[in-house]
DNA sequence: CTCCCGATAT
DNA sequence: ATATCAGGAG
């Protein structure tokens, strides 16, 4: 289908291109999957995805958004309460100690506001690439890198446009790939075909849109 | 690299 | 039984 071996970076991003195209076809409703009504909450809800689904997340956060308004109200709280609070999204300690701590910071360094630079997001306690990229691309409409999650990572690999096992090398190889203002859609439609179709355990390659498209296809 | 967490699918 | 789920910190 694919030969990797003697395709040209220029054919490579034509390859892309195809990939968006098609996805796009497929998944036009591809966007965010977590709900939010402004950027703490989606801060909120993009680290208590982390190993979680955005289905039970969402599940949590109906109840957690409405007892949590602002950054003060998770810099207050009591830490066991806030671990309760949250405690089915799994790692929950570890979340909830990021949570408070995040919330402090907002509010000593950033007015209580929830700051829409990658520079300052990545500061933020339990703050990655990843979760600031989903913030400023989703929240701010910034396409200032590429989410590079579970999911992205694994197309990317067998997709073949990327041999790094770093997500923060895999976004760059991405980042050469993409156009920039394509950057968000990017990351919606590789992160909606992988939960769909190109699936961890057992990829839907006969169901797949891109199979001619993939070196990885079976 | 390991650890953190537990529900669900295979 | 084991792998996986919109990761990040030590």
């Amino acid at each position: 289908m694919v030969d990797r071996s003697k395709e040209t970076l220029e054919e490579k991003k034509a390859r892309v291109q195809k990939i968006i195209e098609r996805l796009r076809q497929v998944y036009p409703e591809a966007k965010c999957a977590l709900n939010f009504s402004d950027p703490l909450e989606l801060l909120v809800a993009t680290i208590l995805s982390a190993q979680c689904t955005d289905e039970r997340v969402n599940q949590v956060t109906v109840e957690l958004f409405q007892k949590y308004r602002s950054a003060e109200d998770y810099a207050r709280v009591e830490l066991a309460e806030l671990e309760e609070d949250i405690r089915p999204t799994g790692f929950f300690r570890n979340k909830a100690r990021s949570l408070k701590a995040l919330g402090q910071m907002l509010v000593t360094e950033h007015g209580g506001k929830v700051p829409d630079t990658m520079e300052a997001l990545v500061k933020l306690p339990g703050v990655g690439r990843k979760t600031a990229n989903v913030v400023l691309g989703n929240a701010y409409c910034k396409n200032e890198g590429i989410v590079v999650d579970t999911h992205v990572k694994r197309l990317a690999s067998r997709l073949g446009l990327s041999d790094n096992s770093n997500p923060d090398k895999i976004e760059q190889d991405l980042m050469r790939l993409v156009p920039q203002e394509q950057w968000t859609l990017f990351g919606h439609l590789l992160i909606w075909h992988g939960r769909y179709v190109c699936q961890a355990r057992k990829p839907k390659c006969g169901d797949c849109v891109i199979q001619d498209l993939c070196p990885s296809a079976e």
